[in-house]
RNA sequence: GGCGUCGUACCCAAGUGGUCUAAGGGAUCGGUUUGCAAAACCGCCAUUCGCCGGUUCGAAUCCGGCCGACGCCUCCA
């Protein structure tokens, strides 16, 4: 039985999906306004591993990922640069797209943007004001009232009446009826430039939680299973959101709440004034692979905070190496074809299903590994157990994704190995060396075992 | 100021009342293997879980205090 954390309730519950073996679910996806950080990625990361357990545990997922293509920050940006909203947007979320499958992340099912559902966005708004959750301020904006919400605070428990203002609060909530009550529509300003859009008041444009209301209730309906993102998103975007579902539809709006605590960069987090900023970008250019960086964030469980250096790339460049090296050892076996596991993969699951518990996980199947290659050091390995063995490993590499296609070896190499081969047999060491670091120029390792070289990649 | 998370070996990191004299990975060291290296494989590596008290037959796990780190507090995953 899978179990989840849930943020809301703040226990480990029993994941129950709505309808039997099918699950709704939607991530808060990235703000196109500049290149998405490793930060970011990791909540992604960590939505992916998610969902390939339910896959893995027999769901049939249904995922929605949002695009926030408009806000403060998109608007800015298109001011700045002199160039329509649109084409900022599309850059940045071809971006997006680009290093979500550089780091091998299952593509959500739809990826709804937030400027082709403005429609319904203010059908929403409408919604909520005749329910008088909602009041319209005297420049045109909409002001969902927290006041008209019994529960509003629940997810993060916060007193409202003892919360300190920020600065950021804007002279313009002055008018508010309360100066927590958050914008639904926001009025059109003159630094909007072109955008903006028609609504029963007047120009403007859309609030930010909005737009996870509207669209999770389009694509997953006005009640559904599992909704994640950032810890940082919980208050007040998660908070925001729930109020407005809620009031909305009269309904349940999210059964489970899942929150992905932040990475950390050299112990702090991220900034670019400080410079301990990545995008992945920065870390495939500086020699590190996806498998790598998806080794180091699925190596922690999802709720701890973890610290990102680049002195990990070596622990985890080893311990898929040592996987991989297993994977070629049972390879070489002739295995009987057969369709079970071992019997560790019941503990495996067992980890995954406990609030995905993916360093147990691994420890799990680490474990396994060394029984494993104990069993064939003493040539005690079964041909059978060797196809089960190959069968955990990929079914271990469907969650986590960190062994890497191997490539077949050029026809260069494997001529120097032959060559190397042949001035061994002689006894020309010097020269068979020589060939060696010639080999490992071109990227290949020889090993030299009983049954001949072995090439792998460096 | 309010709310919250966390502190486990040299580093990373599970475990949240008994099977814990505490998983797993990396590093170090020792060994097997090897023409030699490298790689691979095996073994070793915390009587102890930030500190101090308490509850309990029993605590890394619960409670209180202290110290330390980090985060949120109106548009940052």
């Amino acid at each position: 039985m899978l179990r989840f954390y849930n943020s809301l309730t703040r226990k480990k519950e029993d994941f129950i999906p709505i309808i039997k073996g099918k699950v709704s679910l939607y991530t808060c996806g990235p703000t196109v306004y500049d290149t998405a950080h490793i930060g970011n990625f990791r909540t992604f990361l960590f939505e992916d591993f998610l969902k390939r357990v339910l896959l893995a545990r027999g769901f049939e997922v249904y995922h929605v990922m949002n695009i926030t293509d408009v806000d403060d920050k998109t608007i800015q940006k298109s001011v700045a640069e002199g160039k329509p909203l649109s084409e900022i947007t599309e850059y940045y979320t071809n971006l997006f797209k680009q290093d979500l499958s550089s780091l091998k992340i299952i593509p959500a099912d739809v990826y709804p943007a937030a400027t082709e559902h403005v429609d319904a966005m203010i059908q929403m708004i409408e919604q909520l004001i005749e329910k008088n959750h909602a009041y319209v301020t005297k420049d045109g904006s909409v002001f969902f009232s927290i006041d008209s919400y019994k529960n509003y605070g629940a997810l993060t428990r916060l007193n409202m009446d003892k919360m300190q203002h920020s600065d950021r609060v804007s002279t313009d909530e002055y008018s508010l009826d309360n100066p927590q009550d958050f914008a639904l529509w926001k009025a059109y300003k003159d630094e909007d430039g072109e955008v903006f859009w028609e609504s029963p008041w007047g120009k403007g444009r859309p609030g930010w939680h909005m737009e996870c209301s509207a669209m999770s209730m389009e694509y997953l309906g006005d009640h559904f299973d599992i909704h994640c993102g950032g810890v940082d998103n919980k208050f007040p975007h998660h908070e925001n959101e729930i109020a407005q579902s809620v009031c909305a539809v009269n309904t349940p709006f999210v059964n489970y709440w899942l929150h992905s605590e932040f990475l950390l960069v050299d112990g702090g987090k991220m900034s670019k004034s400080i410079g301990n900023y990545y995008c992945v970008s920065d870390l495939l250019e500086k020699g590190m692979t996806s498998e790598e960086i998806r080794y180091n964030f699925l190596s922690a469980h999802y709720q701890t905070k973890v610290n990102f250096t680049l002195e990990k790339q070596h622990e985890a460049k080893r311990s898929i190496h040592r996987i991989m090296e297993l994977q070629s050892r049972l390879n070489e076996i002739d295995s009987d074809l057969c369709n079970d596991f071992p019997l560790e993969v019941e503990q495996f699951n067992d980890a995954l299903e406990n609030n995905l518990d993916s360093p147990k996980a691994l420890a799990v199947f680490f474990d396994w590994i060394r029984r494993i290659n104990i069993s064939m050091d003493e040539k005690t390995l079964s041909n059978k157990e060797a196809s089960k063995g190959l069968k955990f490993i990929s079914y271990f590499d469907s969650i986590y994704g960190i062994l890497p296609k191997t490539d077949s070896v050029p026809q260069g190499v494997l001529d120097l190995s032959k060559e190397r081969e042949g001035a061994r047999q002689n006894k020309d060491w010097e020269k068979s060396d020589e060939l060696r670091d010639q080999i490992s120029g071109m990227g290949w390792m020889v090993k030299d075992t009983n049954d001949g070289p072995k090439l792998t990649p460096k």
